[in-house]
DNA sequence: ACCTGAACACCGTTCAAGT
DNA sequence: ACCTGAACACCGTTCAAGT
């Protein structure tokens, strides 16, 4: 209503009780927060609601679901962890120098951004079901494939398919983060720094597909 | 009531409609049956000590809280994963063939008993809290370990400590498992056998530890 | 169109009380 | 010693009703 349009224009002075304008956004943010402070495990929507300063079911307005408003938030993971990579693929002009330190820059990001990591690759929802997510995924992989392609296309490196050399890779990468956020690593007595172990580990792995 | 006695001391002889004996043994056992079921999301207390037979504060006599009884649930998973490793380590005596063999058999455990392998890698709990997990845990590593260890005292593979070889292949093995169980290889169109995947990988990473 | 309030069917956990 | 019943403070979700 009229009224609500004037409040929105001046939230600089009225704020929000009254939850005007964009409310879809607030709750992001609120969720954003909460996932950083306590974690995808103690995220509550009615808690991101109470932050947002609505009531409990007004986030339905804006997401069908927990899961969905979860994704939103995994999404948000997905694009700071392109951009971290990127901006890593970027400093390494070396194509199989790149591979590595894009491998460095994914498990830096995802050891400081547990809770973030988490919620991108936790079970608390389906990739599946939320189109947005596989395609900001996507595109985090894609800076690997590039790389890879990169050293098969200058000879670097040998094979055909970059998706050959990138899942393994891939999985490698993913289950440093993965263990090392977990502390499993320190839990059998492994107590390399995480980067310092997966630039080995891909070091060593490149090294294989080198040609003779 | 009386009524509810007799029905505990026949119902097939014995039986528990009293839950005296080992309530603990039924509420994993209901646990085991609910996470294979419903995922250690869908895992709830509550309908653990409904199966049970027991009202919902019953369990808090034998488990300090939830945590404690995913724990349990997670405990087993690694005693049957460790056994899977045994048995596929004891297949194989070629050292290096079994360390591949290991991979192979960590995978194929892992994507077939999904609901496990979250409940042992999940987030729903803190390892460190639940001493024997860590104890189970270390056994099945041991079984990686071992087989590395048998690879440098043969010579088929160079190195100082089997930890820093063993510290990345966990980190692959691992992170194949992982990614196959949440569906991302597939999402980003790698649509190889999870198997073959870590079969491959394993064999070319470690190919670059070989004598020259 | 967007939000509230009240309601429903659940949780995990605690605690007095029973046997 | 072990379990129940009732209670508390939460959840996620739905829906009529307000503006």
């Amino acid at each position: 209503m009229a009224d609500e349009r004037t409040r929105a224009q001046k939230s600089a002075r009225r704020r929000s009780t009254y939850h005007h304008g964009d409310l879809k956004r607030a709750l992001t943010q609120a969720a954003l927060a909460l996932v950083a402070e306590k974690g995808p495990k103690g995220f509550t929507l009615t808690e991101a609601a109470r932050r947002a300063g609505v009531s409990a079911a007004a986030p339905y307005r804006h997401f069908t679901d927990k899961a969905q408003l979860l994704a939103a938030v995994a999404e948000e993971g997905f694009i700071q962890l392109n951009e971290a990579l990127s901006a890593a693929g970027e400093g390494s002009p070396d194509p199989k120098n790149r591979v590595i330190e894009l491998g460095r820059a994914y498990v830096r990001w995802a050891v400081n951004h547990p809770d973030y990591y988490l919620s991108m690759f936790g079970t608390e929802m389906v990739k599946r079901d939320h189109p947005d997510l596989l395609v900001a995924g996507g595109r985090a992989f894609d800076n690997l494939v590039d790389a890879i392609a990169s050293c098969l296309d200058s000879g670097v490196l040998e094979g055909q398919d970059p998706l050959e050399i990138a899942g393994p890779m891939w999985s490698l990468v993913h289950g440093v983060a993965s263990l090392a956020i977990g502390g499993d690593l320190c839990d059998v007595g492994i107590d390399e720094d995480p980067e310092a172990l997966v630039v080995r580990a891909t070091t060593e792995f490149l090294a294989v597909a080198e040609p003779a």
